[in-house]
DNA sequence: CTAAACTTTGCAATCGCATTGCATCCTTAT
DNA sequence: ATAAGGATGCAATGCGATTGCAAAGTTTAG
């Protein structure tokens, strides 16, 4: 697992740090993506900034994709393996105004979205809100 | 023209004040969605609060809709007049990175999105981003 | 017409998240 | 071993959103 953990960041050329692998290992264990507080909530001894930059270095290497789900933080999830951050990779998200959990929708491929001719498309962002299984059930 | 705004306000069951008939002014006057900021630009003696305030009012009696845009501030568009920001109302948008113009795009219904099952939907956010048709004119 | 009640506006202040600067520590390459 | 480069920790700042409070304006009851 450890092992598993430090291909994946080698894989994307990062250099795999203890810091850098106990953060891969909490997205990896997280059914949602997470904000920067979320994850310094896991780690009571880690430094914000040093959790931010972590973030910023998987961004870059495309490890994680960022998502602006209104909430004002922004939040990380995990990309897949073959995951390039190209368009045909680009996928919905679902926010819930309860729980205001976040994840991402991997079956929402945006690549076949029909888009404005008149425009150059770089980038698409869905994010559908609601409420999630779990808290749609409770009352 | 003061009475057509007037008239909007009223329908929306805003009392109309002076700053409030020339921030509709502004807004209706704008092509693209105006943050904050941009507000403020446009009125060189108005509070930066009280515009605020005003947006605020105008997006809970639906006068207005905000757009997350991913720069950061959020940006306010008017509504259409029949629009209700009911589901069938909403409409993606489209985000200029060069030129950072934000607009609707008015024929882009997400009402016949379809949606996961499992979850029940009460909003959803669409963002195109890329190149306006203006700026990608331009080299 | 006037006083009370409510609304709107302006100013000061605060909060939360993102981001940067800089010094220190650690790792790597020479 | 040592210099160079990268990672981390701490302090500080920037910026947008938001709130509290008092002053000014408006509406309404008497």
């Amino acid at each position: 697992m450890q092992d598993n953990l430090e291909e994946i960041l080698l894989s994307r050329k990062i250099h795999p740090t203890a810091m850098r692998l106990l953060v891969l290992d909490e997205l990896s264990k997280s059914e949602s993506a997470l904000s920067l507080n979320d994850l310094e909530g896991h780690f009571e001894r880690a430094d914000r900034v040093t959790l931010y930059r972590t973030l910023k270095t998987f961004e870059k290497h495309k490890l994680v994709h960022r998502i602006e789900d209104g909430t004002g933080a922004l939040k990380y999830a995990l990309c897949e393996a073959s995951c390039d951050c190209a368009p045909q990779d680009l996928h919905a998200h679902f926010h819930c105004n309860k729980c205001q959990s976040t994840f991402c929708l991997k079956d929402y491929h945006l690549s076949q979205m029909k888009t404005p001719n008149n425009f150059q498309v770089e980038e698409i962002s869905l994010v559908i809100k609601g409420l999630c299984e779990q808290c749609s059930h409770v009352n």
